[in-house]
DNA sequence: CGTAAGATTGACAAGCGTCAAATACAGTGG
DNA sequence: CCACTGTATTTGACGCTTGTCAATCTTACG
């Protein structure tokens, strides 16, 4: 068994989740891991007063539910966005992922290093930016990412969230949110055709959201060798 | 050599740094791993205009720039915030300790979406609570973090930032953090004397604040078995 | 004792939230 | 195929929280 083939079994059998079906809720106990196989998943927090705020907005490929693993009560809800397909992962193999491929434990590590990235880009964003400011972050970061899947997408995506659904993940109201799409739209910087955005001036946007973009790197000089049958028997 | 051992040694000679020194700048290229002594540091971006926003106040034992470590570019800039001493960690040493000892592989994965969630909570703060509710929670997450060091800590501990620097954690003007405090203050939630806080009713505050307080899972049961030189040797 | 940084307070402005109403849209059942 | 109904979007009026600007007071320190 090489790397390839634990990462490929670590996940079960995808499950089907309809729109607005909640997959886990903040507070049940004995937190576990989901794989996201095709559709959107929101991650997100609910306070008093009906207030929500997502975390986090997941795509096809991510994992789901990382961060509360070391609690003993999920921290967030997870909750689809979209029709989509949900496989549940054994937490003793991935426990024995770290065992028996080392490499692949540092790029679970860094991996989770990279998500916090994106939250401290998210809170300068919520902390510093203003509503349009905050947008324009948005709508690059999910561009940006839908690019990475699929290198041939255009400037044009789906974006299939009520604007209530924005407005809970950039921490402003639907009213607000429907204001700065609006402006975003009259000035040039986007154009709308219902759920699809077209980056109509990636550049302004990317300026006007005045965050420096983040370059990954993918091999670290100091990752462990690649361990496989070859040098690391089954027991 | 064994889990603790390698721990140890992990970090090379601690080197003095003094208050407002800058330990390295966001945008410095191979962004490295250091270890937090003693003393307090912030993590904090920039953006245009003098806006800064810190993304985690570090106290002794913390690891300080982990988010950086798969980019080319590092994210933070890292200040001391107090005279401090830090150590500088070999990532290749780093590297090794996944490969000798998964478990605390899998302990520096779980550390890591542990500050996820400090991420998470300080978003759904400064995204959804008003100044006086962010103070609640930023007070009560350092005092907490305080007592985890010494629990026979009291009420009362030194806060030794600027009402600016308070701000920019908590995504606020001086002035406001001023008010706020001073309202605290003027409704029994603390007393103030110079840098000192008491927590006056730390239950009034932690209803403020209304986010739930996280429970850690000290041993997950998937937790790979500790690996010493019994059963690994160096080779 | 003097100076600079930080804390405090007041007056005013701006951005976003709240409330409410009108319009567009999608899904349903006849 | 169409009327119906609930949901999402859009727009306006207004208020509240926080930011901005400026002045004064306090504290730390050379």
């Amino acid at each position: 068994m090489d790397e390839k083939a634990a990462l490929a079994e670590l996940a079960g059998e995808p499950v089907f989740i309809h729109r607005n079906q909640v997959i886990r809720h903040e507070g049940d106990a004995s937190p576990s891991l989901y794989v996201l196989i095709k559709g959107w998943v929101g991650s997100s927090i609910r306070l008093g007063h009906g207030n929500r705020q997502f975390l986090k907005v997941h795509m096809a490929g991510d994992v789901l539910g990382a961060p509360s693993l070391p609690l003993t009560h999920a921290a967030d809800t997870l909750v689809a966005l979209t029709d989509a397909r949900v496989g549940s992962v054994d937490l003793n193999k991935l426990g024995a992922i770290f065992a028996r491929f080392p490499r692949l434990g540092v790029l679970f590590f860094l991996a989770a290093q990279e998500e916090r990235i994106v939250l401290m880009d998210r809170l300068v964003s919520v902390g510093r930016l203003n509503a349009h400011q905050r947008l324009a972050v948005l709508l690059i970061h999910l561009h940006e990412r839908l690019v990475a899947v699929d290198p041939k997408a255009g400037p044009e995506f789906e974006l299939p969230l009520s604007q209530e659904q924005i407005g809970d993940i950039v921490s402003l109201t639907a009213v607000s949110v429907n204001r700065a799409l609006r402006n975003l739209q009259t000035d040039g910087y986007i154009r709308r055709n219902g759920k699809v955005i077209e980056m109509a001036d990636i550049g302004a946007l990317r300026n006007l959201a005045s965050l420096p973009a983040r370059r990954i790197r993918r091999n670290p000089p100091w990752l462990p060798r690649p361990s496989g049958a070859a040098d690391a028997p089954e027991r």
